[in-house]
DNA sequence: ATGGTCGGTGTCCGA
C-alpha cells in the first residue's frame, strides 16, 4: 500500500501536476491539502479512472483536504477543530483495516506570540486539540496513519538553519513541544525519519520567494507521515519527491510517499 | 537587515 501526502496549493490549478505524479509513481492513496475548492467544484472526474474512491472536504478559496483512493472505504469522516468548520481534516477507514487521518494544520502567521497573533494562538490550540483527541482514541493495536501538512518542522535537520529559524513560526520551541505531545498521545512513529536518519537534512517545502529554490535550498520539512506502533513493522520505504518542486508552475510543497507491506 | 512570490472570493488576505 503506497500512501502519499501533498499540499497541492489549489487542486484545480494543478490538476495536471497530480496526473503527472500518478503517471510516474504508483500511489494507492493520495492525500491532498490546500485544495482551495468547494466539494461540488472538485475535479473528481479528472481522477476517477485512477481513484474510484474519493473523500473530499472543501471550502471556498481556503484550506480543503481530500483522500483519493484505489482502496475502498469502510467509512469516512471529518472533524471540526477549534470550533471552526474550515476543512482541515478528513479521515477514512479502509477495507484493509487501516484508519487514516489527513490534516492541514494552520500555518500560524508570522509573529510567534499567541498573545498578539491570533493565527499563532489558533495553531497552538489546534495542535492541543489534536493531542487531546489522540489520547481519547489511543489504541495500541490499531493500525493508523496520521499525515498531512502539519506546518511544523520539529527536528534541527528539518530546517535549513536551526539557529536562524528558532523564532520563525514552524520551528519555534513551543510548537515543537506541542507537536511532541501530540506524537506521544498515540505513540506515533515518524515513518519518514524511520528510513531517513535525523542527521540528514530533509525538506518538503521551499518558499516561492527564493530567487532559486534549489540553489539557496532554504527548505523546511512541514509535511509528515506518522504511523502507530502496530504498523511500524510493516513499513518498507519512504521518500520525499523533492524534484517535483522543480516542475513547471509547482506547489511550494512536494509529495511525501510511504510504502507499507500490508 | 530586508524583501522576496504565489493563489483566489483578486486592487486584499493567507501562505
Amino acid at each position: 500500500m503506497r500512501v502519499a501526502t501533498w499540499n497541492i496549493n489549489s487542486v484545480r490549478l494543478r490538476i495536471q501536476l497530480v496526473k503527472d505524479l500518478l503517471l510516474k509513481n504508483k500511489i494507492d492513496v493520495l492525500c491532498l491539502q490546500e485544495t482551495k475548492v468547494m466539494n461540488h467544484l472538485f475535479p473528481h472526474d479528472e481522477l476517477s479512472d485512477i481513484f474510484f474512491h474519493q473523500h473530499v472536504i472543501g471550502m471556498k478559496s481556503y484550506n480543503g483536504v481530500a483522500i483519493l483512493s484505489k482502496i475502498p472505504f469502510v467509512s469516512t469522516g471529518s472533524i471540526d477543530w477549534c470550533n471552526r468548520s474550515d476543512a482541515r481534516h478528513a479521515s477514512a477507514l479502509f477495507n484493509n483495516g487501516i484508519e487514516l487521518h489527513n490534516f492541514y494544520v494552520p500555518a500560524g502567521g508570522d509573529e510567534p506570540d499567541p498573545a498578539i497573533n491570533d493565527k499563532f494562538a489558533h495553531k497552538l490550540q489546534f495542535i492541543r486539540e489534536m493531542a487531546e483527541w489522540g489520547k481519547r482514541n489511543n489504541d495500541n493495536d490499531a493500525k493508523k496513519i496520521l499525515l498531512g501538512d502539519l506546518n511544523i518542522a520539529p527536528l534541527e535537520n528539518d530546517v535549513w538553519s536551526h539557529k536562524q529559524l528558532l523564532k520563525v513560526v514552524s520551528h519555534t520551541p513551543i510548537e515543537i513541544e506541542y507537536l511532541e505531545k501530540l506524537k506521544l498521545s498515540q505513540n506515533w512513529v515518524d515513518a519518514v525519519r524511520h528510513f531517513i536518519p535525523s542527521t540528514e537534512k530533509l525538506y518538503s517545502w521551499w518558499s516561492y520567494r527564493a530567487r532559486d529554490w534549489k540553489k539557496s535550498n532554504r527548505g523546511r520539512r512541514l509535511d509528515h507521515i506518522w504511523v502507530t506502533p502496530a504498523l511500524t513493522k510493516h513499513l518498507s520505504s519512504a521518500s520525499v519527491l523533492s524534484e517535483v518542486r522543480g516542475w513547471h508552475k509547482p506547489s511550494d510543497h512536494v509529495p511525501v510517499i510511504l510504502n507499507i507491506k500490508i
